[in-house]
DNA sequence: GTTTTACGAACAAACGTTTGCGCATACAAT
DNA sequence: ATTGTATGCGCAAACGTTTGTTCGTAAAAC
């Protein structure tokens, strides 16, 4: 009694065997005809007793962790900060707790934490993959582990995923770009063979071919600052820069800016940014930065839905969801086109 | 053998007792005199069966779960974020896992996650307490948890911490605006009670009256973008502005940058702004902020060592450590002081 | 007066580990 | 021969739950 209480302690103090009082303790009393009068007594020894249960014990017995991992590529990136921080408060709500791990962007870091975490008996995990291999994912699944993709996906798998219609968003931000008057463009991707990027560059491309601009180039091969930094000096070097910068993501846009404002170079006056991904001190940045905003939190709450209805109703049939994106209109962006 | 391996068939399959399998599997082959060839034997269909232990079948038994809990006010607020991310993968040199609990600056909440979490027999806490209360986290000490806090702390108790030294930040950033000739100096200041703030305000105070200026006030009540915002509009209503704004957190600050701009103050030339906390965002941000860096990945490193020589060989004497923070230079601070 | 049904609760096994002892065997020392 | 001492390994209990099955008893039905 002097350490944690356990169920003996209270089915001796109760008077009743460890049964009952598992069975009361979990709600399960009705199903096995425990009268009202031994749930009463049961609950206030329980509570007196201030007793938590072990879920050590509980788990092993019931084979079931009430744990999922979230895997993401660095938490110090505020766009997965966010996330970490929703999927965690919506896992809560199913009484459930969320491991997370970080990649580090690197496939043999995701590996080596997708390994380590499975030897907690997850119930379930959500990934934003960091790389373009899936096969430890596919493993993981066919062992039966609830898995969903978020953010970053594959496509023409059996792997649900729930992300941005990366698309329609990097459509619209090119023919936002265009609309505006500029027909000199640049992009500056990420992560080459993630969907995400391929996505966006289709939809920048498109948008481009559709309006007849030629002058555009595609560059770049990391969602990072440093990525973004060395392209933007790149592009600076060439002799006809282009009037507008399209940046894939909101670290590739922090390094654009880092090399713009080396050179000199006024936004939008000189050149034109505009970036995926929006968070709150984008607002902060001068100029403000327009931006494609991607529905982090229902990204998040719909990827917790799939993942608990595969967990609990054992609903396995993949699920694809692509949600819409918002051009969030600030001041990065200059009017070129004085027609208007 | 279907299903997840276990340690029976690892013992089956090499023809050994599952006794010896734990003893070799554990390293405590040595100790027990278990010959190199069974080692080896055991260690390759170990291998071959791609064993991995069960974490809960082995803390049931020994009672410890190699884990952690870190409880930060909120995950969004980049300054936790990188706690989290640096806890994290300290913990995880330790082969420990860490679970990341978000009170949302609430004690409600803060409580029921300590509460929550305990039910998973952790082995340690490092929390980021959010409010003036302590009572849960001395009750939880007392029960034997190992525990610590960072950042935000409590004077006079037997709980360690891990911190900044506030007073001296604070004191050197009000030297530094007086030094640039400011003499009407504002502060706006988080969570009042708390003891970062405390010695902030006692830092910021020292420095005034030590420096002879009379013109200075202390207000604001949450490190929350909110608060730098209100207080800000507050200030710029005065006949007699401030000519400096020393914001005591990151938040605080985009509350206040906010603020200036709609009312459209230049900074600094209007207004000289400095503040507590770097983060990467700040130098994008127009002026980039001159600030007090807080060394968080040092703070947290050492939390972490404290807490493991906590769990690991129970060193229970409280610690008390704070860290030198440093003052950044950049360009939100105009000199007024023509005569230097 | 016997059988049925419902009710209330308990037995005991199982989950996968770790670990304090104990048990052989073999060889050396007495 | 007996004792001593390494050496190499296994027995079985224990950790705290959950749960399929069983077991009384009392009231209801026949």
């Amino acid at each position: 009694m002097q350490q944690r209480p356990n169920i003996v302690d209270i089915a001796e103090k109760a008077g009743f065997s460890i049964t009952t009082v598992s069975r009361v303790l979990n709600g399960k009393a009705d199903k096995y005809r425990i009268s009202k009068a031994t749930q009463q007594v049961i609950m206030s020894t329980a509570e007196e007793l201030n007793y938590v249960p072990n879920e050590f014990a509980r788990n092993l017995r019931t084979g079931k962790s009430k744990t999922i991992a979230l895997i993401v590529p660095s938490l110090k990136n505020p766009f997965f900060a966010e996330i970490a921080s929703v999927v965690n408060t919506e896992v809560r709500k199913y009484n459930y707790i969320t491991l997370i791990g970080d990649s580090d962007d690197n496939i043999e870091n995701e590996k080596t934490e997708v390994l380590h975490l499975s030897s907690r008996n997850l119930d379930g995990m959500i990934i934003v993959p960091c790389g373009d291999e899936w096969g430890h994912l596919e493993r993981l699944q066919e062992k039966g582990l609830p898995l969903i993709c978020i953010d970053r996906y594959f496509e023409g798998l059996d792997l649900s995923f729930v992300s941005s219609d990366n698309y329609e968003g990097a459509y619209s931000a090119s023919k936002y770009l265009i609309e505006h008057g500029h027909t000199s463009i640049a992009c500056i991707q990420g992560v080459r063979h993630s969907t995400p990027n391929i996505q966006r560059v289709k939809g920048f491309i498109d948008a481009m071919v559709g309006s007849g601009i030629t002058s555009y180039t595609v560059t770049g091969d990391a969602f990072s600052e440093q990525n973004g930094y060395l392209e933007t000096k790149l592009l600076l070097q060439q002799k006809a820069r282009p009037t507008a910068i399209f940046a894939f993501s909101n670290t590739i846009a922090m390094g654009c800016i880092k090399a713009l404002k080396e050179e000199k170079v006024k936004v939008p006056d000189e050149i034109s940014l505009i970036t995926f991904d929006d968070n709150p001190y984008l607002n902060y940045i001068e100029p403000p930065l327009t931006c494609i905003s991607q529905p982090v939190e229902d990204i998040c709450k719909i990827a917790v839905k799939i993942l608990f209805s595969n967990i609990l109703e054992h609903d396995v049939s993949p699920k694809y969801v692509l949600l819409k994106t918002q051009l969030k209109v600030k001041a990065s962006v200059k009017n070129l086109d004085h027609v208007l």
